[in-house]
DNA sequence: TGTACATCAGTGAACGCGCGTTCACTGATGTAC
DNA sequence: TGTACATCAGTGAACGCGCGTTCACTGATGTAC
């Protein structure tokens, strides 16, 4: 049946922010249309009412988690003590073991590197907008965006816990 | 019907090595079972014989995979000039553009991460291998080793070969 | 303002394809005697 | 040293399951008059 406009916006943000949290938890390929639906509290169905393919949503999810983390760079502000308040919290254990709630970037990079061109410019956008939150020099953004992106990345590929916090521990004394 | 030993091992080792480049470029999912064993020049029915499951080769990959980058490390020794040369390469655009031979961890991570404690631990013991390649400071050493990382798999995910040429050289200079 | 009808998000069954895995069979190797 | 036989890597067809996608149908919404 159908339904009230508002009411559909609202379900179709719910889609791609479940899928955004998902797909940061487990992966593109580990996640399916039917999981996401039913997330958002919906069937399976009624997806290709919203999207056209799985591919357009995690493009969709992509856009939606890199606006969320430059957002939450640009809060922390320019000043050194906020770029340092922020690396702390993004090589923290919370953040490594919660990669839903998480940085796009750590948790979806390499299968983004693999997939389209359109979701490559919107992993693109992302990245670009959180440098820019960043002033300073440019150079410096990067070299810290790619350290602390890294850190999270190697921290969470180790079994053992205690390696795992040495690697965040590390990387944000030398980033810091 | 039954082959000369040497010539089986020498099968497992081209099903390994082929296994390694394939996931290496492609990632985990996207390779299948037949795949490799075609690159290894055998059917797909006589992958059992070899390994018990799909997850068993995935380990196999990544041991063979992180102990050549382990070599790879070692071979530039531990002066200051030899990890500059290193990193020169691992920041190269040919070193981005060939995952397939190129640095396990650059590729894989990301689905490490998500897989089972073997392969964890396969990905962990490499990497430990690696850090020890470089002498002094081990802080120092996990820090170069997560930007040079998150250097090349946000090189590799962007869509702008300028941006991803800029955030190799930028890396290269401040890791340097 | 009321009425008739087109729209379209949603449901749940079904489709079709691909992939990991299994299996019956082959035949050279390597071993037991 | 020769012979009989057990072993086992390899082949290719087949199986079974899961997942993305499609489809017939529903019924409230929103629009035309």
């Amino acid at each position: 049946m159908r339904y009230p406009a508002e009411e559909t916006a609202a379900k179709h943000e719910r889609i791609v922010r479940e899928a955004s949290r998902l797909f940061c938890e487990r992966g593109f390929e580990n996640v399916t249309v039917g999981e996401v639906m039913k997330a958002a509290g919906l069937t399976h169905g009624a997806f290709y009412a919203h999207f056209g393919s799985k591919q357009e949503l995690q493009e969709a999810a992509v856009v939606y988690g890199q606006a969320l983390s430059a957002d939450r760079a640009r809060s922390y502000g320019v000043t050194k003590k906020g770029r340092r308040a922020y690396a702390d919290r993004y090589l923290s254990p919370r953040h490594r073991d919660n990669p839903g709630n998480g940085c796009t970037m750590a948790a979806l990079a390499q299968e983004v590197a693999r997939s389209t061109p359109e979701i490559k410019t919107a992993f693109e956008r992302g990245l670009m907008e959180i440098l820019s939150a960043e002033s300073g020099d440019r150079k410096e953004a990067i070299f810290r965006a790619a350290a602390m992106v890294g850190g999270v990345v190697l921290a969470r590929a180790v079994e053992d816990s205690r390696l795992s916090d040495e690697i965040l521990e590390s990387v944000r004394q030398k980033v810091g």
